[in-house]
Formats: C-alpha cells, structure tokens, sequence
DNA sequence: TGACATTAGTTGCACATGTAACTAACTGGA
DNA sequence: TCCAGTTAGTTACATGTGCAACTAATGTCA
C-alpha cells in the first residue's frame, strides 16, 4: 500500500469512481459500435468481434476466438453459428481434432470485414480526433495496466488461469 | 489501385481497437466490483448505482437517479423497486407533482451505504495501485473526453459518413 | 489396453435488459 | 375549461447472456 489515508474516512462520488465511469464508456463504445454494425450489417458485438478476429487470423477455432476476443464460449458458439446460418463463415473439422473445427471467413464474409474495417477504423478516428498523441498514448499505456488487472480482480470466466 | 496510404487502407487489429479495449476493462470493472456487491450483500450494480447516488445526494427521483448513473429508466425502476422491497430505500410521493417520487435511503440503506463505500474505495485504490499520479491525472482526463463524445457518438449515430 | 480426467463445443434454463406500449399526472394553449 | 402533448414511472414481450449440464472426442496414467 503507497498510502496511509484510510479509505473509511474518504467521501465517494460515483461520476468520479474509476470502476463506474470504466463501465459507461466501454457502454458508450459498444453501443455506438452496435449501431454502426447493427444499421448497416445487422450483425451484433459479438458477430462483429468473431469476424474481425477472423479477417485478422484467418482461420481460427471457437476457442481461440474467445479468448481472443474476451468472449464467453457460449456467445462465441452461438455467434459463430449465427455467422454460419447467413453464410459468412466456413467451418471445417480438424481431422487431427475432431473436438473442434476450424473457422474462416467465406467470400461474402470476407467482403463484409473489407466494407466493415475502414468504417471502423473512421469510427476510432473521430473517437481520439484531437488529442494529443503523447496522452493518448499515456492513456493506453494506463489502459493497459487497467485491464490486466481488471482481467485479475475480475476472475477467469473462461479460463482459469490461475 | 491506389499507391496512396488512406486511412481506408489500414488493417484492424481488435486487441489494439479503443472501442474493444474500453469495453473489456468496463465489462472487467462491472463485473469484479458486482462479485463484491453481489457475493457480500446480495445486490447487483444497478442496485448499487442507486444506492450510491442516494447515499450521496440524500433524495431524488428515479428520473434524477437515472440521469446521474447512466441507467435506462425500466432498468432503474426494477433497481429500486427491489431496494424497496428489501426495505433498504423508502419512497415519498412527490405531493406537487404526483408523477413522481423521492426516493431516499432508509436507516438500513444507509448502514448498507457506510459498509460498501469503504469497499469500493479500497477496490478502486487497489485497483490504481502503483501507478504514477500524473500519468493517472492525464489517463482521467481522456477518459473525460472519450467519454464525453462516447456519450454524442452513442446517442445520435445515424449518418451516412464513416 | 482400460478407466478416469480433461477439453471443444452445444444446449437447457433462469435471469437481466432494452423497446415499446401503457397508466397516471402535469403543461400549455385556445 | 377542454384537449392535445409531454413526462414519470411501470409492465409485457422478446432477446441476449452466463452458468451448468451435456455430448463427443482426446489425453493421461497405470
């Protein structure tokens, strides 16, 4: 501990406690991106997030997916099957594994990462417009520290890792 | 095609993409800081938005209590209607306007308050535990302003523009 | 080989949540 | 006074989600 104040004797404000204003803004972000995805692509967060680690990847199984991408395996496997259910991914059985399967884009998932990037990328970019890049990049640094301590204190709901 | 680098043209790397980013460390808080409220007084974070906005304005309508915490007002309706009957808030008609009601801790809500303030004060300081005070200074204030148009992009997110 | 543990992925179930519709009350003309 | 419009708050409904249980396949160890 680097301090000595107790923290009984301190006042909380929400609007100004760190776990609340986390939680609003990562609300702000997926809302603003589920409607970008939503309007346009009528797919979800999580459809979105399966497809971006697959254009990213390329071919990845469920598992690798979630924990990729933060998800539990449950949505992955519902969202993957809903991608597959409108033709936007393969899904291929591993001969060597026949637990689990091999996912990939298909063409017209493809092209639906290739319309869906730049509008995401725009989407950060207008985010972040105008601030300066020494604190943005302060701020991810923080960010960072955050999360992997968030992801701690949080506890595994996927994988124990401990 | 093009030999010039647009912004168009860059790649999408999701585990580097704000948006995701932002919304795993508020999913992280959310969900640490309700395993504290959830596994010690049997409340969840809706439950316990409304009691930290009482315990600290003293008296205010659900309108009021969904503006401060950034909650849909069904969601803030079902959150006090539980407190209410777990007798942990009390609700006083409003006799100039019978619309509407205030809403206030009870003796035993405010007991509840006492214990979890220390609580989460203690979560939060673990939380940033260790890190530089300047860089969490510059950290708040972009989160400010992220939050900020989060809140603009979130809302009104309709035009045809990337 | 055989028995048990582990893992990938799916599904049943209960619960949380947003949308829209609703009730009741207030506001502001004309 | 009347009536259309607005607002506070609740509820019906559909959907999304996590947990636990499940199936099927693989790993482990004797």
């Amino acid at each position: 501990m680097s301090t000595k104040q107790k923290p009984e004797d301190r006042a909380l404000h929400l609007e100004q406690f760190l776990p609340y204003r986390l939680n609003v803004v990562g609300f702000f972000a997926s809302r603003a991106l589920g409607r970008v995805y939503g309007t346009r692509f009528g797919i979800g967060i999580p459809e979105w997030r399966v497809i971006a680690q697959l254009g990213e990847f390329g071919q990845l199984t469920s598992r690798d997916i979630g924990e990729l991408s933060q998800m539990h395996k449950t949505k992955v496997s519902r969202a993957v099957a809903e991608l597959d259910k409108r033709g936007l991914v393969t899904r291929a059985e591993n001969r060597a594994d026949r637990r689990e399967a091999f996912v990939a884009l298909s063409a017209a998932g493809q092209r639906l990462y290739a319309q869906i990037v730049p509008l995401a990328l725009a989407f950060e970019e207008r985010w972040i417009e105008g601030i300066a890049p020494e604190e943005l990049r302060v701020f991810e640094r923080v960010l960072a520290v955050l999360t992997e301590r968030g992801r701690h204190l949080a506890g595994g709901y996927q994988t124990e890792e401990a």
